[in-house]
DNA sequence: TATTAAATAGGAATAATTCCAAATTAAAAA
DNA sequence: TTTTTAATTTGGAATTATTCCTATTTAATA
């Protein structure tokens, strides 16, 4: 997406296009790296010197509202964002800070299916996620 | 569990049975409600007045070290402990605290199986745990 | 171009958690 | 049982992520 895109996106969504709100959304769709807030600000500062951390966080709650982002949990303290909004998994790589994206249609297909047999009384399921665990075997990406 | 079947498991995992853990681990055995660091304290300053915070925290972590209590995070990003370890998944109710455990054997049996013939290359599963977001619909649990 | 409501900056405040060093204590050894 | 020792607890200080506050700036609109 351009800026001029971006642009477009943040109006949709009823939200002034200040270059801040550009700069920062624009870095979200960046990476897939599911970024903090400090992370984010790093990359932002790049483009706008002056721009002020509150404004990160102001930015992303903003973004978070008219979901365009959303939030990761992590087992450390820090929230990671994520700007990629179809539906897909997470894999947690050794316990820590590492988060990848799982993508299965199948998969997908088969939770669906299973609590349209199965659902929840009273309760209305909005998103299914998953959250596999583990560590890298063989000498892969190992490095210890 | 009793005090004394506490007393042995902290043991078992080479823990240093002191009455701050035997208090700690008690509690979070005692209640289903996935609680926050400064829940604990509350409980167990009822029975050790003197407790510190730290120790709560330390004593988390321990019993984590050792497998007896996992975290889990809420969307408000507050930590929370379970000392429950069977396999078993979260509803996030409503975007907010609570949340609730559920428990399927079929479920678990579903995803075993899918990623016994999906397997991630290099990638060891330790976990897969569900995450169920939603609201109650009726007028069951609602209140606004 | 002027108006205005919304957004930004940045520093202070808050809240959860970790750190630290001295005092205490459970478990092992004598 | 007593002594020894290494682990644990305390409680206050420090840290860290995030939120709050408000004067200043700015994008959108008229």
């Amino acid at each position: 997406m351009n800026i001029e895109e971006i642009k477009n996106k943040l109006s949709q969504h009823g939200l002034k296009a200040t270059i801040q709100r550009i700069q920062v959304y624009s870095a979200m769709l960046k990476t897939k790296s599911h970024p903090t807030a400090e992370d984010i600000y790093s990359m932002v500062k790049a483009e706008i010197p002056s721009i002020s951390l509150s404004t990160i966080y102001n930015t992303l709650d903003s973004l978070i509202e008219k979901n365009l982002v959303s939030t990761v949990k992590t087992d450390s303290d820090v929230t990671r964002y994520d700007a990629f909004l179809d539906s897909h998994h997470h894999i947690y790589v050794g316990g820590g800070d590492e988060i990848i994206d799982y993508y299965s249609q199948e998969l997908d297909d088969l939770l669906n299916d299973f609590f349209k047999k199965n659902s929840i009384p009273n309760f209305e399921i909005k998103e299914i996620k998953l959250q596999l665990k583990g560590d890298y075997v063989n000498n892969q990406k190992e490095n210890n």
